[in-house]
DNA sequence: GCCCCTCTTTGGACCGTTCCAGAACCTGTC
DNA sequence: GACAGGTTCTGGAACGGTCCAAAGAGGGGC
């Protein structure tokens, strides 16, 4: 019912200033520790709470960073956040979560709110709201985009796995097991687009060019069982597909098991993102880890050096992925069709 | 570089008094619409934001609530979210997200950033942070538990899926299809034991309470998949069983699995929550759907009702869940036991 | 006893808003 | 043309902190 105990309330309690308790508070060594433990003594009898509306008003920063997920549906940035919090937790920095999804409602830009707020800093996870939006909150405060390689405003540093040498690697662990006639379902943006033509490459540079085939998916559970009824249903039926993400790759599960194919015996998948769900016992997808907290942490990096230089030029960093094999390889069992 | 603008530029700008802007950006009619239009075409050059901070500090609140969870990688919250989310817009009031296991770092309670930020309402989705400090926190501005049942600190509302009758229904699409030996994988907390509870008394309501059996689990997957094992190693092997969440459903159809059996030919499955999971198709679990959304418009009902009427008791309100009916159940084809 | 120096402590300005009392300006009436 | 009454507009005081210049306290040297 009573209002919150202020500073004020605090330093008369104690018989001192209300700038010696703020003192105090701040952890300044230049108090008497008498003085200090009668603040410190009538600040825990109050209950008192530093309110962080006028800290930042007067301090002309909030300590906290916005993070704008696009979906929080899709779990894989999970990790990522972990990362991200770990080392703003560390130098005394809170986050704060908003989904793009659900605050698009209005029809303003999701960062907004966030805005509102004074975030001393932004990360923005996977796809990019509103790119114009984007670049002014850029001008102000660090941006540093997370996890997607979308093209980033001027000024904003870009962190994510290396999604080439992810490809690569998944492709060529196809390829080193036999496999030739390795179909990729796709996806879009720039992450769906780098994945492919990576793929495309190692397919190329191991003779196997003409046996490359894409499907488009959606990125979707059900997107992935389309494009992998479609690849089954050729004369030429790919034994292996590399699915875009982990989500599409469950999908190729389901359209596998439906027409009564064994994986891997029959088929091997491969996805993407090493999320929860490849790691379950009933799926036990091999799939490649993108080394979410790995990411994140270096993108709370960029974060703080750029608190420290504000006028550092853009950089983009990658962070080296790795192949997590599990249960949905297996070498072709299939005899080698003779166009191969 | 230059410093956002405030109300003060934009007021000498449009050449009126810093009061008459904030009079226009509140929206008031009691402002001549030439001078309005100064304002905002001043605002709106000068590319001003308003200051959150200075906002909330002026007026005493911050018309955010704060919303706590307790894992991100569990993400049966994501529709309570949305429809949290869907009602508070409406109201003008914003969300903030922060994730109790990730804050818990610090040793001190999650919730102490929300509550240093002042947040007008908090809102718990699932576990419990610590008791006592909700409790505080309680006293001073209005706390809604969403999504579980755990004992409530007075004054504060709860908001949840009928665990009861969710469990009863899925018992009891079990018992309609014919099977009698049907087991239970248990969890922990409130949720855990009701929906045990529940399960029971749908089994002794129906004559089965011999051939109930209870094996223990940690609601997750591996603790899914063990409890299977125990439970499918015994003489008398239940015919269909009955997890507390889908991820324990999961670990149970990988356990059949591994052990031979056809889920639903040779062992029904069905889970609890309904998460994105159990809809891939790859799994396309039966399940008790929580109806997270409605819980979610609940939870900010209860919010916007205890603004107006902060000393209202604590209520509990139950949402009546609904059963999914997927793939994993049809009736058993085993004979039925003598001892049946 | 006085002066200087360092270590503590304090009052007051400021951060960017809202809110409120009252000023200024209309308009119509007598 | 003064006045009442309404509509518009304004200055200044909050809100709860931080920060800074300067005041006060205490100690040492002469």
């Amino acid at each position: 019912m009573t209002r919150p105990p202020t500073i004020r309330d605090v330093a008369e309690r104690a018989g001192v200033s209300k700038s010696l308790v703020s003192l105090v508070l701040r952890g300044s060594d230049q108090v008497r520790p008498e003085k200090r433990d009668a603040v410190l003594r009538a600040a825990r009898e109050l209950g008192y709470r530093p309110n962080a509306a006028a800290r930042s008003l007067s301090e002309q920063r909030t300590r906290t960073v916005g993070v704008l997920l696009n979906d929080l549906r899709n779990p894989w940035f999970v990790d990522l956040l972990d990362g991200l919090n770990s080392l703003l937790h560390a130098n005394g920095l809170r986050m704060l979560l908003a989904d793009a999804r659900l605050n698009r409602r209005t029809g303003q830009d999701p960062a907004d709110p966030l805005l509102d707020l004074r975030v001393d800093g932004l990360v923005v996870v996977g796809t990019l709201p509103d790119p114009a939006a984007l670049e002014a909150a850029a001008g102000r405060i660090p941006v540093v985009l997370a996890g997607s390689r979308e093209p980033a405003p001027p000024g904003a540093d870009v962190v994510a796995g290396d999604d080439e040498q992810g490809a690569r690697l998944a492709t060529e662990h196809l390829i080193g097991l036999g496999h030739r006639r390795i179909a990729h379902i796709a996806g879009y943006g720039a992450v769906g687009g780098l994945r492919r033509r990576s793929y495309e490459a190692a397919m190329r540079r191991h003779g196997l060019a003409d046996l490359a085939a894409v499907e488009p998916g959606d990125m979707t559970e059900e997107g992935g069982y389309r494009a992998t009824v479609r690849l089954l249903s050729r004369p030429d039926r790919p034994t292996a597909v590399l699915a875009v993400n982990d989500i599409t790759a469950v999908g190729v599960l389901s359209a596998a098991d439906e027409l009564g194919l064994r994986v891997p015996r029959d088929l091997s998948v491969v996805g993407y993102d090493d999320t929860s769900i490849a790691r379950l016992r009933h799926v036990w997808l091999t799939t490649v880890d993108n080394a979410g907290h790995e990411v994140g942490r270096r993108a709370a990096r960029c974060l703080l050096d750029r608190f420290g230089d504000p006028a550092a030029p853009g950089r983009e960093q990658l962070v080296t992925p790795a192949l997590e094999i599990r249960g949905t390889t297996a070498a072709p069992t299939v005899t080698r069709p003779l166009t191969g």
